[in-house]
DNA sequence: CTGAAAGCGCTAACAC
DNA sequence: GTGTTAGCGCTTTCAG
């Protein structure tokens, strides 16, 4: 094909073959393998005129071809409900940044919304030996349903931030308690009672903050106000949480019947100021906000958004190490990383009128 | 293997295979293929134990290896410079969301940051035969160099904003320059006169933008005052920015000699609205602010922030719809499509002091 | 040190 | 309708 190639360009599948460098350096087939991949002593002499006919001819061995045969691929898979959501594209910037110094390339799949789709993806980047996988908020339906466990055996895995109570799997979690129970009691020392809760369709870490939300709530005394924008994990969050907080003010007189809102995710948070400015109300004169995450842009909105610190890039940072850890079988056992989390107090919140 | 692969999970590449299927059907493997495939006749009866064979043992058909024969992956490779700058991420989701629909699988490859890199990973995408490619500002370097000439041909490729004077390839591409036009003529009309322009390290846009700014500044008669932050498509640039302000604040006394800010994207003119409140500086007070790309956040910042709109969600359609039709063969010759720019006023501007 | 040959799991002529 | 077989491009025994 060698000369050939040059001819029909343009054709599909004219690609440069083993086989052609052998030919023209002379060799079997196997020698070229072997200085291409360097795992097999070959004569200095022979090694030159195999590496001179691969330049000459341009020759990238065909990694489909290889992985075949090889099962591995040097690609970690991740899988990410949405890179809209600045949370995540952070934590990926993370997990990218240090596994490319690993030598491993990052394949990533976005806009994974719900558990099905998720399996498939899954099953897509096994199906194509990927050497590892990474799951930014695993759906919990899959990690109960025990399909996690069954990946977790035919390849290394490392879930962030998914339900993960008695599950032994290689996590990487934030403490998102933490920050938010801190979230809750700084609104509820600066007096507030009519706390509302912003949170998302469906996930683990909305459950995990609506719980502890309805025990501060029971521990006050307070009934729960509970306001639900669908997907959570989309820009489009943002517009959809400003509309809510339209339609929710015929029933809460926001000001009034809430005081504070408390939120799932900084676009949430967004969505909540807009809505309130929209209203011609506030925060946090009327209103107290508070946010979680701490994406960059919540130290830029007006006012600046007080917000729980997920430490997104170490997220990430531990999420790859994690996995390298794993694929190069240096813990056995799966492990559970944790990242801290904290409450950054900015501007929207202040004492109950 | 069919039962074999139940006991032995934990040991890499247990994975059912054709032959499994055939084995326990009591067919050839041709036969699974073709109800796999359905694209042969099959008896229906025959087809009907194929398939539940199939069930049995769980089978998923190893893509690695039709790909090896097939030449085709159902893949669409997207290659951005970095997904943490919402421009890219928004245009990806336009992207991802149209790709869906035609039941292409999209996976991303983010930060790559220079030329060499960009070029490794198009081949990458080549080599494990994506069907076709899309890569969001492609590097001049790389289009001039005739790399993606060859690319095109041999793979579907829409390159998104990129140096495309008289290169005979598909893009979509964004008109920038009207866009940026409307930001310079306003500021001029404003009364500004001491503009400095802000742009990352190296991109085709920021030079297509430098240039419209030097030939305003030249009618207006006004010195250049050109300020580069180093990379700029990563969230980092904000800090980068906000620094860059107070370094040159030495040199120019930003609302004396710099009476407005001319941005290459919005997250740099972030950078400058946190460098100048920094330094106690009012904007649009003291000093004008524009930026560039109408992500979500700028309507949200303080102040909101005047902008010219790139329409990310369409490029990305448009983007992925020129891909679909590549693949398909209905364009044959490399074609251009054009999404408007539109100035966007806000508040980050005001008449020259 | 080098080569022949048997696969990896699947598709697609080509026969029957 | 169905099966046989020759690849796809590479790695890896196994001989030599």
């Amino acid at each position: 094909m060698g000369v050939l190639s040059i001819v029909f360009l343009g054709v599909k599948n004219l690609a440069v073959t083993i086989e052609d460098v052998a030919r023209e350096a002379g060799v079997s087939i196997t020698t070229v393998s072997r200085v291409v991949n360097d795992n097999y002593p070959v004569k200095i002499e022979t090694r030159q005129r195999v590496e001179e006919a691969i330049k000459r001819l341009n020759y990238r061995p065909n990694p489909i071809a290889v992985s075949l045969v090889r099962k591995t691929t040097n690609i970690i898979g991740v899988i990410v409900p949405g890179i809209s959501n600045m949370y995540f594209s952070d934590v990926v910037s993370g997990i990218e940044k240090y596994l490319k110094e690993y030598d491993y390339d990052v394949f990533l799949v976005s806009e994974v919304k719900d558990a099905k789709s998720e399996k498939k993806y899954v099953n897509k980047f096994i199906d194509r030996f990927v050497d590892g996988l990474i799951v930014l908020d695993p759906k919990t339906e899959n990690i109960l349903s025990g399909f996690y466990s069954d990946v977790s055996k035919r390849i290394p895995l490392v879930l962030v931030n998914g339900y993960n109570e008695g599950i032994d799997l290689n996590f990487v979690i934030s403490i998102q308690e933490k920050g938010f129970c801190e979230a809750m009691e700084y609104l509820i020392n600066l007096g507030h009672k009519k706390i509302a809760f912003v949170r998302g369709e469906k996930s683990y870490s909305y459950d995990l903050k609506e719980n502890i939300y309805k025990e501060y709530m029971n521990k006050i005394k307070s009934p729960y106000i509970i306001i639900n924008t669908d997907d959570g994990n989309t820009i489009e969050v943002v517009k959809n949480t400003e509309n809510k907080i339209a339609e929710i003010n015929d029933r809460y007189r926001i000001g009034r019947d809430i005081t504070a809102f408390c939120a799932c995710n900084d676009l949430m948070a967004f969505g909540i100021l807009n809505g309130c400015s929209n209203l011609g109300l506030s925060v946090p004169k009327d209103v107290s906000v508070v946010g979680f995450d701490n994406i960059m842009i919540s130290e830029m909105s007006n006012p600046k958004l007080t917000t729980v610190d997920q430490n997104m890039k170490t997220l990430g940072k531990k999420a790859a190490e994690l996995i390298v850890k794993t694929i190069k079988n240096e813990n056995k056992k799966p492990q559970k990383v944790f990242v801290d989390t904290l409450l950054i107090k900015r501007e929207s919140c202040a004492l109950v009128k």
